[in-house]
DNA sequence: GCCGTTTTCGGCCCGACTGTTTTCAGTCG
């Protein structure tokens, strides 16, 4: 049983939840929280690493200890340390700490008092009226913690982004008109376009004693309100979705987008950056002693720590910050720099407008090139098309392009990847197309050795430009099949092909990681809309997103590319 | 448990809000 990344970061994790629970030192609890965070992010697989007899104390975070036991975890699977905390509390304890207001204090005390060691008997003992009596508790937090672990029992989603934006929008146009009000911005998660965000934070400029958060307490969404100073304040919509507002007047206003944009990770980073400086960070400045020397805008910030600007992308404390210090943080690509889209659907298949009509909403966007992409036969469902309708297409585009303007059409397909990797229409209809995009539809299901071998062996067919949506997961819903990318990134640079960074709100595929590992590999990456409508163009907005936290410039993208040396670049891939 | 343009020991990020208290602990972001 091969022991990945995310195994022995869920190792740690939970090591560091019951020393928590034990009151360990909390920087003893830090070392396993940081080390399981650099692990899971992490682009090498540790295994890899320990078979090459490589020295993990050259990762971050890790000394001798963590290495050991990470050694340990790969050649056995577990760890004994944390066979020996399970066996000095209960089973599922650790599952209470995740249940919010609950920290280890109060877990302990709900633990030694009241047997609780559920979330089924937290909510039983809530129910009952246990808590209250129980010593810096009392009726209102009680109340607090039924409704919490009732929340948590049902399972409350993290929501993708492109959803989070809805209601982003209005809210903030509500915040916005609100009167001694100044700018009103998304920071958090959102701001960094992570693929999903748990809340919205949202922070608002307004003159000390404004009325800003009893009008966001208003709101006509609002379902609860958790909290609410002059400050702060946090309400829940009526949609479930968390929504913490920050109000701080204008010459802090950098500090704290800065602050409230994150990651955690990134702030205790610059944090620890400004100590080093003699300087302290917070979300109202950077300070010397009592004097704030930055904090109006983002860049003084950045700057007082001698540091350039960080797109928000980049901050996840992966490398950003030394490579800033170095002077070699990636010019990163934006949506001005798309020449063209590479993956898309037309009324032939599953796509709902016609050739004409997805061609001239390409060419509205600013675009200069669109390549038509159905899905094949073997996608019934979707009407995919056989060699006859796509001949018929091909003929279809060639004609369009004649009368087209500003656009060029280019002739494409979605073909499906069969379970033994090859092409679900013969070679002689994909060769005489611009470019071959392979998809996996069916069998998800396959061992990481035959589900990676059937990647590279469609790459090998000599028609073969892009791999479409290469995890094939979808967010929140359908998790990753099981295949080696790195094998896969490596056999595609060897190749000359390319992978597609899918645009679609659902998938968001290459994963960021992917990205990284992509643009190290020298792969170049099709950042693609997949749009199946006239308005999924839009998507390319979310890819970009991706891609920039993917650390991806304009150069490591295929579709920046004009038309003459992108087709040089399709030509190439063939073989 | 990690780490070192001062350090191999003594540090390790910082502040708001809630609910319980009567000066603060716990939790969160």
């Amino acid at each position: 049983m091969p022991v990945h990344n995310a195994d022995i970061a869920v190792i740690f994790t939970e090591i560091a939840d019951l020393l928590d629970l034990q009151q360990a030192n909390p920087f003893r609890i830090r070392a396993y929280r940081n080390a399981a965070r650099m692990i899971g992010e992490m682009g090498r697989e540790v295994r890899a690493m320990v078979a090459r007899g490589e020295d993990l104390t050259e990762l971050p975070g890790i000394g001798e200890d963590l290495a050991g036991k990470m050694r340990e975890i790969v050649d056995t699977g577990t760890c004994r340390a944390l066979v020996k905390l399970q066996a000095e509390l209960p089973p599922a304890i650790t599952e209470l700490l995740h249940v919010p207001g609950l920290g280890p204090k109060r877990v302990r005390m709900l633990w030694h008092e009241l047997d609780v060691q559920t979330p089924e008997q937290l909510a039983r003992a809530a129910r009952d009226g246990r808590i209250r009596d129980l010593p810096g508790f009392g009726a209102k937090t009680e109340a607090n913690i039924l409704q919490a672990v009732e929340a948590h029992l049902s399972k409350a989603r993290r929501i993708k982004l492109a959803t989070a934006a809805q209601y982003a929008a209005s809210l903030v146009a509500w915040l916005s008109a609100a009167p001694g009000v100044g700018r009103v911005e998304l920071a958090g998660s959102y701001r960094r376009c992570r693929e999903t965000v748990g809340d919205l934070d949202i922070l608002a400029i307004a003159a000390p004693g404004s009325a800003v958060t009893a009008r966001f307490v208003a709101y006509e969404e609002v379902a609860e309100v958790l909290s609410q100073g002059p400050t702060r304040a946090s309400v829940v919509l009526r949609s479930g979705l968390q929504v913490d507002l920050r109000v701080v007047e204008e010459a802090a206003y950098g500090a704290a987008l800065c602050y409230f944009t994150g990651s955690r990770a990134h702030n205790i980073a610059l944090r620890r950056l400004a100590q080093e400086r003699g300087l302290k960070l917070n979300e109202y400045g950077v300070f010397r002693g009592r004097e704030r020397i930055a904090g109006a805008d983002e860049e003084s910030v950045y700057g007082a720590l001698g540091l350039p600007f960080i797109a928000p992308e980049l901050r996840e404390d992966r490398g950003e910050i030394a490579a800033a210090r170095a002077g070699r943080l990636p010019q990163l690509v934006q949506l001005g720099d798309l020449r063209g889209d590479l993956h898309a659907h037309t009324t032939a298949t599953d796509g709902h407008h016609t050739l004409e009509q997805m061609a001239l909403a390409a060419k509205a966007l600013g675009l200069s090139y669109l390549a038509i992409t159905e899905h094949s036969r073997r996608l019934a469902m979707a009407h995919g098309l056989d060699p006859r309708r796509l001949a018929e297409q091909c003929e279809a585009i060639d004609r369009l392009n004649q009368k087209l303007e500003g656009i060029v059409l280019l002739k494409g397909i979605e073909v499906d990847i069969l379970e033994d990797g090859s092409l679900d229409l013969p070679d002689a209809s994909l060769a005489r197309l611009d470019l071959v995009i392979g998809a996996v539809h069916s069998r998800f299901d396959l061992p990481r050795g035959k589900q990676t071998e059937r990647i590279l062996r469609a790459m090998d067919n000599p028609c073969f430009t892009l791999l479409a949506h290469p995890t094939g997961r979808v967010i929140e819903s359908r998790a990753p099949y099981d295949a080696d990318m790195l094998r896969i990134i490596r056999h595609a640079r060897q190749r000359g092909c390319f992978l597609e960074l899918n645009a679609h709100p659902e998938r968001l595929d290459l994963l960021d990681s992917h990205c990284i590992m992509a643009k190290e590999e020298g792969v170049l990456v099709a950042i693609n809309s997949d749009a199946h409508a006239r308005e999924d163009f839009a998507h390319l907005q979310l890819g970009i997103g991706q891609a920039r936290r993917g650390w991806l410039a304009a150069a490591d993208v295929l579709n920046t590319r004009p038309l003459p040396e992108l087709r040089r670049l399709l030509q190439g891939a063939r073989r």
